[in-house]
DNA sequence: CGAATTTGACCCGCGC
DNA sequence: GCGCGGGTCAAATTCG
């Protein structure tokens, strides 16, 4: 660590940041840029690339010599505190510790002496430059490898909260067998089903929805979770276990404690199935030693699918193009729908987990559902790593939340706004119905519906066991629309909205901010994704992991959402994103496939 | 001719 | 145990 600090320390002042009051991008070359500060003294207009191992270190040390600004060594020399750390200045260009590094390099180039003054001053610049920018090679390669290793440590952080997370029930079906004579049935669902490490402790506050950051688990935490949960072990043990529980808990509605104490053993025991009466099974002490060391592999002992991702969208098109290669390995007749379902599984690297079903919609055969299940194992194009996101973001946002609508729509509105989403706090109603989710089906499931307006969708009646919930992609949809994307979708818009003239389609922003300052972060983060590009699945993965990254109400994002908000834990996504908006080619598009 | 698609058979989970 | 439905497999067929 102490090696890094002073392989950073050429470029600590270029990189003169207030780390906790700034918000970061991050850039096409995988560097956090500073958002909102990059007002740095000798260069306030361009965003200046910052290692992300700086952001972890404390913000006076990052206040070091600034070679272009003598008012900053003037400043430096005030702060009595920074003088252990400018010691290792002479590291750079072999600097002796006393020399005046802001440009008085001279010393460097003292045995030539017949050389005019600007001469060496103009050498000595290009060799600060030169070794500047092999600096700057050493951080984007160590960049690459600081975001190496948060992947890994997040992927080993997920494992370790589904441990935490199957020690949590079986502790809570023990506390379980009283409260769930008295409460109802759906709040104990919403405990249950709520995957959070913290689901455990929320029974006793179950009704508050920011408990989930008030038993020791930061937002910062949750949302690491969550961003990183799809593509985890403990999702699917999560994903299960809620649907087994919603399962039973349904079928246990009208049954007596005897059904309810059998529902609530099946939390502790993925295996169990409803033929499954062994009173064993109530014996927790006897298996918890053996249970405890299968914790990590129950995945593989139980033949559960992953939380699903369903995209509804207009499209005459037999199959959405997403950017993916797809093999279709079978066609079924589904029950109550007259059209086949298709399914595709994904062929652009062999053993790729992913499969996709396609199918119309029976009620009306312009809408194709397209339901994606896995993740890729593989590398994907800028257009294909947007959707793959979206996907994994959007289960992730399922396998997340909460499940009763009301809780869910609360939990939601709650983690919204406490994001800056829309910091006004009140949700635009229109904006809350976009997607769906559904526990209660074979599989857990996320539908983003981009077929209906949100008022229609809100006034619809959803699904006993679904739920809807602010998932803003509204904007997106005008925007769409105002694109003349293949995909027939409509242009919906608030009850006061005006619309913008057909060639504002990129400018909606404005139009929007005028009529719904609670969403203008999001119209502003939207339309400038498709301003970027007018790709669909881009922009829709914009929408989707911008919510994803916006719960940090710890780290200044308070002031909208930029769609080039690099998130740390975010940055697979978030990267792929930004490359998805700035590379994907005009085909790489949801919409008709000709 | 290789790749992609079609389609009937098969497997599996679930409900009765 | 049996039937049903969803999902997958793999041989046959089609396509480029």
């Amino acid at each position: 660590m102490e090696k890094q600090g002073r392989r950073h320390h050429i470029s600590s002042k270029l990189f003169h940041h207030s780390v906790p009051d700034c918000s970061f991008n991050v850039s096409d070359d995988g560097l956090l840029v500073d958002a909102t500060n990059n007002t740095s003294s000798s260069n306030p207009s361009i965003p200046i690339p910052i290692p992300i191992k700086q952001l972890f270190r404390q913000t006076k040390e990052i206040k070091e010599m600034d070679f272009f600004s003598d008012n900053n060594i003037m400043n430096d020399d005030a702060d009595d505190d920074e003088e252990p750390r400018r010691q290792p200045q002479q590291d750079c260009n072999n600097n002796p510790p006393a020399v005046n590094t802001g440009l008085n390099l001279l010393t460097l180039n003292s045995g030539i002496s017949s050389t005019s003054a600007s001469d060496i001053h103009q050498n000595s610049n290009n060799k600060l430059m030169t070794s500047l920018q092999v600096e700057l090679e050493r951080l984007h390669e160590e960049n690459g490898e600081l975001k190496t290793t948060l992947d890994q440590m997040t992927k080993s952080y997920s494992q370790l909260q589904a441990q935490l997370l199957i020690a949590m029930q079986k502790q809570a079906q023990n506390r379980l067998r009283e409260p769930i004579k008295c409460e109802a049935n759906g709040m104990l669902a919403r405990q249950f089903m709520d995957p959070r490490p913290s689901a455990a402790a929320a029974i006793d506050h179950v009704r508050d929805p920011s408990v989930a950051f008030s038993s020791g688990k930061t937002p910062a935490d949750h949302e690491a979770f969550s961003l990183f949960a799809p593509s985890n072990l403990n999702i699917e043990v999560m994903s299960t276990e809620r649907d087994q529980y919603q399962r039973r808990l349904q079928t246990n509605i009208n049954c007596a404690e005897e059904a309810l104490d059998r529902s609530s053993q099946c939390l502790g025991s993925p295996n169990y199935t409803s033929k499954s009466s062994d009173p064993n099974l109530l014996d927790d002490d006897n298996d918890e030693p053996k249970r405890s060391t299968d914790q990590v592999p129950v995945a593989d002992q139980v033949p559960f699918r992953k939380a699903r991702v369903s995209v509804r969208a207009r499209s005459e098109a037999p199959m959405i193009s997403d950017g993916c290669q797809w093999r279709k390995y079978g066609q079924k007749m589904a029950k109550g729908n007259p059209c086949p379902r298709a399914y595709y599984r994904c062929t652009m690297a062999n053993g790729c987990p992913v499969r996709k079903q396609v199918q119309r919609l029976a009620e009306d055969k312009t809408i194709l559902i397209t339901t994606y299940e896995g993740n890729h194992s593989h590398p994907l194009p800028p257009a294909a790593t947007a959707m793959a996101n979206t996907t994994s973001a959007a289960a992730a946002m399922l396998l997340s939340g909460s499940t009763t609508s009301k809780e869910a729509h609360q939990y939601h509105h709650h983690h919204l706004a406490n994001s800056g989403f829309f910091s006004n706090s009140q949700l635009p109603f229109f904006a809350s119905s976009m997607a769906t989710l559904s526990a209660s089906a074979p599989f857990p499931t996320i539908t983003l519906d981009l077929t209906q307006s949100p008022m229609q969708q809100f006034h619809r009646i959803p699904p006993p066991s679904s739920s809807t919930f602010p998932l803003p992609l509204h904007g997106y949809h005008q925007l769409m629309g105002g694109l003349g994307h293949p995909i027939q979708a409509p242009m919906y818009f608030p009850p006061n909205y005006k619309a913008p003239p057909p060639s504002a389609g990129l400018s909606l922003s404005g139009g929007q901010r005028s009529t719904s300052t609670h969403s203008s972060g999001m119209i502003e983060t939207v339309s400038a994704a498709i301003a970027s590009d007018p790709n669909f699945t881009a922009a829709l993965a914009e929408a989707i992991s911008t919510i994803m990254a916006a719960p940090r109400p710890h780290q200044g994002h308070q002031g909208g959402i930029n769609i080039n908000d690099g998130d740390i834990a975010n940055n697979n996504a978030a990267r792929g994103v930004v490359a998805s908006t700035n590379n994907s080619p005009p085909s790489a598009n949801i919409g008709v496939r000709s």
